[in-house]
DNA sequence: TAGATTGTTAATCGATTAACAATC
DNA sequence: TAGATTGTTAATCGATTAACAATC
């Protein structure tokens, strides 16, 4: 069907950039369609979010072509599309390390499972905290990982613990066989390269906010 | 001292990137100066994160000369320049608006503290929630904002509410006078140019790391 | 001194934007 | 048809890397 080089494996390195951009995209796309819209542009899209038309077509193009000349976009066409190309047209379950604040915190974000994110199952070492259910999701002792994990086709693990215990828990995901590993705990791990691996630290990101503000007179 | 163009105040836009590398600088030689290592260099750096050594000067080179040729970058000294540079060589008192299951997260995330952001007070609407104690952060009315924000001298905000409710929150923080806001709700939301912004969608974080594991062979 | 490593310039690489023919 | 908007190429812009004189 699709010409050009096109042979589905062979396709050219897309930025990181881009797949981040393809998520706010799809945010987009999902608050036009609640509040009834049937179409979009490049250029409604991108006012939105503040980009230029120009890259919002640029990005999608890495993938096909979704649009209609004259016309923009259907946007459950492009939900469908881009929800194919993240990955999340289908559930993903997820185990979560650590049942602590955050761990549990995330055990009950209602924002997961809208997106095809599915917390299957959590793991702690604590006695107390095994055995119990938080939002109704099991807590097992880490040493059941690996079993569950494959009883649970669990493919993502999150990591919710202290700093000093993420790399451990790290290695015991990937000889579990998880796929990739979204790390929320401070401190840098490192993966075997076939294991994909997201940090997320938020002291970090309100470093981010504090350079922000201390610098707005001369970048913004 | 410096020479150069510099002017202070008409330094060189700063990329984004670039600052988040600095906070992972900064992550990295705490943990050097926890593990006793007094000098570093841009190679080890950059080893140790994964980026070339011409990178992480480059990235310092921003900001100004931090090194000694032959030697490298004394830990502490450098650690020291970072903070300054990010601002958070101070104490940030911050409110938290949304005392549901992430907020209370937030509000017993002990990764703040150490680097410099102080959790002054919680806002919430519910009734039950008023009034009480989480982690020793007492929860205010919402309607009380404005007034807490003075007396406790808030500069930054983090909503941890509901995606509907996100805006309505981000506009009470201007009104307050808030220099920055930390926005953890699954929406665009949209502030004058004089308030700064930065965004954190957990789900966005899981599609990034869905993505990176269906295109695996590709781009790995 | 010789070896190591910085700060900085120039070269390379990649990402964004502008422009426009093709299309509805 | 005229107006709107796509997909895509070429031009621009910015960020990363390589190289090296200066320095300890």
């Amino acid at each position: 069907m699709a010409e050009r080089k096109n042979n589905e494996t062979s396709r050219d390195t897309v930025p990181d950039a881009v797949v981040s951009r393809l998520s706010l995209y799809l945010r987009e796309l999902q608050h036009l369609i609640a509040n009834d819209c049937e179409t979009t542009s490049s250029t409604q899209l991108g006012r939105l979010l503040g980009f230029t038309d120009a890259q919002v077509r640029k990005d999608l193009a890495y993938f096909g072509q979704f649009g209609y000349p004259g016309i923009g976009y259907r946007c459950s066409e492009l939900v469908g599309a881009i929800r194919k190309i993240l990955g999340t047209d289908r559930s993903w379950p997820i185990g979560i390390i650590g049942v602590g604040n955050l761990g549990r915190a995330l055990l009950g974000y209602r924002g997961f499972d809208q997106q095809g994110f599915e917390i299957a199952a959590a793991f702690d070492t604590v006695d107390d905290k095994v055995g119990q259910e938080f939002e109704g999701i099991r807590v097992y002792h880490i040493s059941d990982l690996e079993k569950i994990v494959e009883k649970m086709s669990i493919k993502l693990g999150i990591i919710a613990v202290p700093g000093p215990a993420a790399q451990d828990v790290a290695n015991l995901l990937v000889d579990a066989g998880v796929e990739g590993v979204l790390n929320f705990a401070p401190v840098t791990i490192s993966l075997p390269d076939s294991v994909q691996l997201v940090g997320v630290d938020l002291a970090i990101q309100l470093e981010q906010l504090s350079f922000a503000v201390v610098n707005r007179a001369t970048n913004s």
